[in-house]
DNA sequence: ATGTTTAATGAAAACGCTTTCATATGGAGA
DNA sequence: TCTCCATATGAAAGCGTTTTCATTAAACAT
């Protein structure tokens, strides 16, 4: 039924069957030039007949670059991220390299794995997808200075200081401060922050949430800087939470988020307490996702211009690979989109 | 700053710096047990110090198996697609094997040759996440009957009768067909069913919407059975669909969509239109994913058993990779999880 | 002390490809 | 006809591991 899977075919059985050298074979099948269109053709033909796939392994030996990107994301089935894989995987495809995606969950151990794992394929470089991957810890880090040793690192939505690393972020601090100081200049006097991560991402918006309020001179107060645990596949969770704060008097006139997700629970939570979009409660999002078009009235939220960022990551990292200096950091600015939540 | 770049680090290095002989050196990096405790502290030392990482090149050349499972997939922005895909690397990460994903577009070549690609790593089988991989014609299909020449190719999603392929899905026909019926026993006379895509699970629910109607005595309407482009990021397309289709005088009392987005549409069409749900109008989603759940009132929707068919899928790979004679097909029922929007 | 196992190590072949260098062939120009 | 180039091909070395087989050293039984 199928052809001969004990043994695998190689370049000898090609070269055997076609009555041509080995280096010949090897040359078809690079598409070297100087190869006589007949023979070319008769070993082509004879590697199609037999089913063979060149072995990338061996092939990697001898090679210096393989034209290969590692990309590493904590989890692909978070939305925002599988679209930045998507937009990248997309960029480099269309320049020619292949890429590797590799997902290692939100533990230290994972990550440092599925690099190890890339530095062993010899990837031309890593792309490391999501503030995720930025640890608190200087030594929890040091991972990535490692590997920045082999191959140059790209992060997206990260940044840090490191030699050969290269970084493309949004300034979430600015988009939030922006973002809340519009609800203030709009009389909101209560605004709660509520986020549902704690990365480097998370905690720059948070800083901006502050901020805003500091240079309005409003009063900032930690019950209004709120952490809400969610998973990404359910926001009943954070209706909840929010209904609890409610009852517990800690009321609101608006709502900034970390994430669409929570503006969606936020919408939820307001039809649910018979508060009126926008009129009692005002919502942002963040990421500008599907998300924040799926509810009525639509959600308010920050486009970090994540097609953009990735746009601008994979070109920075081949102008890198192909010598060309280039800098460290690249920062962009979201954008408030506004829709009906406020 | 950063240590060598120019040269690579090799097992001889390690041999010579730590005065053992390479073979040492790989037997410490594999784990041996025969190597003196001693020994074998003093070349991870040595490793360690001059950062040293192996060449999974050189390694698999060697190797018969290097533990690594490709997975494709053609969008790894699709919210169901990425889940699946996380699922999956899940269960292979537990069992100790390292997974390499590409996305492989919607094209038919770009599927070649990402399937191509994994085939040249040796991976130890391929899985094809989603339907997407089943072309219409059976030529279209003739690369993977290739692969599964070479090692086993398992389907999510889709099922078809090759050789060394396995397939995991589930019921689409059934569950659609139980949903619609539901809807007309409900006393709904104008139910409409709307598509986005045209892959072999959107034509196994088709058919089983068309199988409902005819049981049931009820007319069949070409009219009723529509197809709407949606891009995955934006649901107004559908919502426009659905407002020209209702004044063009095709009326409805109830709608089955073929994927949960759809259905977020006909609840904010239904909003727009002052069509008051379930009352006026019922909907029924597919997917029962986290969309079903962002509108109010929420959405009624086919929960396709996605984990447990990955889990399922992971589980006979690893049968058939171990030599065990397993079951070509696997069919999972979908279960109807009732919202109120029906 | 002697012979016999066992544990630890080294030498060298093998894996399947790329690539350099050398060689053969076939005109073009004299 | 002879030289000189360009073109097409082959032989063989090298890429960084793993692994088999042989060897040495240590431990044990007699």
């Amino acid at each position: 039924m199928m052809p001969d899977k004990n043994r695998k075919l190689t370049i000898y059985d090609i070269s055997e069957k076609s009555g041509v050298s080995i280096a010949t074979v090897s040359r078809v099948l690079n598409g070297a030039t100087n190869v006589k269109r007949e023979t070319k053709a008769a070993v082509e033909s004879v590697m199609r007949e037999m089913g063979y796939t060149p072995n990338a392994f061996a092939r990697g030996l001898g090679l210096d670059t393989m034209k290969t990107i590692g990309i590493l994301c904590a989890d692909s089935s978070d939305t925002y991220l599988a679209k930045a894989v998507y937009y990248i995987e997309e960029q480099l495809r269309e320049n020619n390299y292949d890429s590797l995606l590799c997902c290692t969950g939100y533990e230290a151990a994972g990550k440092r794995k599925a690099l190890d794992l890339l530095l062993s394929k010899k990837v031309d470089a890593a792309i490391l997808v999501g503030s995720t991957f930025l640890e608190a810890s200087e030594r929890g880090n040091k991972y990535i200075n490692c590997a920045a040793a082999q191959i140059p690192v790209m992060m997206l939505n990260a940044s840090m200081d490191y030699p050969n690393v290269y970084c493309v972020f949004c300034d979430d601090y600015a988009a939030t401060k922006q973002a809340t100081e519009r609800l203030i200049d709009r009389g909101c006097k209560k605004i709660l922050y509520l986020s549902n991560s704690k990365t480097y991402s998370a905690k720059k918006k948070r800083a901006g949430f502050i901020a805003a309020l500091e240079e309005r001179r409003r009063p900032v107060s930690e019950a209004y800087i709120r952490y809400c645990e969610t998973g990404r596949e359910d926001i009943t969770g954070a209706i909840e939470y929010l209904d609890k704060l409610w009852n517990d008097g800690i009321t609101f006139d608006a709502i900034v988020t970390a994430e669409d997700i929570l503006a969606v629970a936020a919408v939820k939570f307001a039809a649910k307490k018979g508060l009126s979009i926008p009129k009692d409660l005002k919502v942002i999002g963040y990421n500008n996702s599907l998300l924040a078009t799926v509810t009525s009235p639509e959600i308010t939220s920050v486009d970090n211009r994540l097609k953009p960022m990735c746009d601008q990551l994979v070109e920075t990292l081949l102008n890198v690979l192909s010598g060309r200096e280039m800098p460290k950091k690249c920062e962009f600015s979201g954008e408030l989109v506004i829709r009906g939540s406020i």
